[in-house]
DNA sequence: GCAGTTGTAACTAACTCTGTTACATCAAGG
DNA sequence: CCTTGATGTAACAGAGTTAGTTACAACTGC
């Protein structure tokens, strides 16, 4: 399959809230999210339930409810919204123990896991410098 | 489920038939190596078919036959292993097309691609910088 | 109480990945 | 020339993930 796409669903949801939030919109709807990221309400919900969980948004409940952000658009990272939806690191080990009596099977997963360490660390530190406000912009600016 | 493994798969293979080069066995048969990893000689087959069809082993046929490097191991980096077995990228954007009527939906693709691209650079390039010798020592370091 | 919304379970369909079996093909070496 | 041992690859099974859908209970503003 395609890789993986709710990272990219919550950051989109995530710029629609800001941008709703900046023309006076307060609250977005999962319809109303599912409908600009043209998915079913559902996908929104459990996506944006993931962020809440993690404190970046906040929802009410009945009727006229629905999600806001919970913070600042600047003040919210891709790191966070990475961490959030438990998005998977991109690089994994055997799936089955390999063989401890050939030397490259005993000490390869302790040398390949520094290399994966290393890039996953640069990964966060890049997915770090990255905040929903500088999506946003970035998304206005595209014709 | 668990991520890609192919990688690892492929680089533990390489790392094995760097040492037993070193050790003066110039070839190796796919059970031999699917007896380091703990898997089947046909999932070592596609993956050395595929770091074959890279360029980075060769193999021969018939009885007696086996595997080998194409090259040294300090000349192939982890970035062609990347490339050679087909590695997703880490990031994915939307399966179906966003909304085109919502300026977020509209925009949000080249926005995400851009930050997407910037990261996946920086993981090619920390990959060109790691090579079979680099991982084969760090294995042999280990206890 | 009504209406509109979230939270979540249950299910489907399509897809990926690893692993397995089977077999055709190939070539070295007697 | 034949045996032997190896690769190449197709076909399939089983487990798992993902997106999507339907359905419905729970909640709350009015």
């Amino acid at each position: 399959m395609a890789a993986n796409s709710r990272m990219t669903i919550a950051v989109h949801a995530l710029a629609w809230l800001a941008l709703a939030q900046r023309q006076g919109h307060d609250v977005l709807t999962s319809g109303q999210v599912a409908a600009s990221v043209s998915t079913n309400p559902v996908i929104i919900r459990r996506c944006l339930g993931d962020l809440r969980r993690a404190g970046l948004v906040s929802v009410t409940r009945g009727a006229g409810s629905g999600w806001s952000l919970a913070r600042a658009p600047e003040a919210v990272t891709l790191l966070e919204v990475h961490d959030a939806v438990g998005q998977e690191p991109p690089f994994g080990l055997h799936h089955t123990e390999p063989n401890l009596e050939c030397p490259v099977g005993r000490g390869i997963r302790p040398a390949l896991s520094q290399v994966y360490g290393q890039i996953e660390q640069n990964m966060r530190r890049e997915l770090a410098g990255v905040t929903v406000a500088d999506v946003l912009h970035d998304t206005l600016q595209a014709r």
